[in-house]
DNA sequence: TTCCAGGTGGCAT
DNA sequence: ATGCCACATGGA
């Protein structure tokens, strides 16, 4: 069963906030989603649409069935990497229940070339301006609903609906300038996400390692959220600690960790390597 | 104040 | 091919 917290604060996306009442509120293909465990499915309040909850193998029956990838079955990739050695199992008991989002190839790739040096909060905060500056407004939204005693507070509050928008298109990024994005706070990385829409443009199935902004850590986390490749196996500073700490290899040796990643979690080194982030991160 | 964050581009070897 | 280093920003 899909954990809904874990997936989405594992560091694989960005736009999806918890409200007060434990809910998840985000934007998927230009629309706003509740999320809300009900019992053994997840509902998205806004619709009312049941968006789990039937056979896991049955038929795609909601908007988000895919980007959820409900249809792939956790429990079997989590038994075969469980199998392959005491680390991985431990962590794999840690975050049972994350899956990797099935997200839009562009968005992930905009987020990620932001990822660079940059913290979670921070990372979120400009993924935030950037929509709002430059993205398609979709609507608003009030958040949850409250029971009467926290709503009568609200109001007293004066609480305004929220505005949503989209991450701006390729075409819109491509002809914006530096001094345009300078609200958005990129700092340095605002000429490689401008530089990067163009050559998306231009081709847009071009190596992901050739647009600028993308070196070999960023080109990994596109290759597994942004193209669902599982086995790709991205490191940062947070999967070099974990690797060092439980598998004794060298911080700085990278070829050793890809090696190894390879050795013993493929085909589902990505998968092991969310695990094993989410572990050292909860753990620190 | 310095250090750090889901690193990469540019330049010198 | 490899090794340095500068690079904006904001929180600890």
């Amino acid at each position: 069963m899909i954990d809904l917290k874990k997936t989405f604060t594992c560091g694989q996306c960005f736009r999806w906030v918890e409200e007060p009442d434990g809910s998840w509120t985000g934007v998927v293909n230009g629309k706003i989603y509740n999320l809300k465990k009900d019992g053994e499915k997840i509902v998205d309040t806004i619709s009312g649409q049941v968006i789990t909850g039937q056979d896991l193998h049955g038929a795609s029956t909601s908007d988000l069935y895919d980007y959820l990838d409900i249809g792939t079955d956790y429990d079997a990739i989590n038994s075969y990497l469980a199998g392959r050695d005491e680390v991985i199992k431990s962590a794999i008991a840690e975050g049972d229940g994350i899956h990797i989002l099935r997200q839009d190839f562009w968005e992930t790739l905009v987020s990620f070339i932001i990822s660079q040096n940059n913290n979670i909060p921070r990372i979120m905060g400009c993924i935030e301006n950037l929509a709002a500056l430059a993205g398609e407004y979709i609507g608003t939204y009030d958040g949850p609903m409250m029971n009467e005693e926290a709503s009568a507070l609200a109001e007293t509050l004066a609480h305004s609906a929220k505005r949503y928008y989209s991450l701006p298109t390729p075409e819109k990024l491509a002809n914006l300038t530096v001094s345009d994005l300078a609200p958005v706070r990129l700092g340095y990385r605002a000429p490689y996400l401008i530089a990067a829409a163009q050559q998306f443009l231009e081709n847009p199935d071009r190596e992901l390692i050739d647009f600028t902004g993308v070196g070999p850590k960023v080109a990994n986390c596109v290759e597994l959220f942004g193209k669902h490749d599982l086995d790709s196996f991205p490191v940062d500073v947070w999967v070099k600690r974990v690797m060092n700490r439980l598998y004794g290899i060298p911080e700085e040796d990278m070829k050793a960790m890809h090696r190894f990643a390879e050795e013993h979690f493929s085909p589902y080194g990505g998968i092991a390597q969310q695990y094993l982030f989410y572990y050292v991160r909860e753990q620190g």
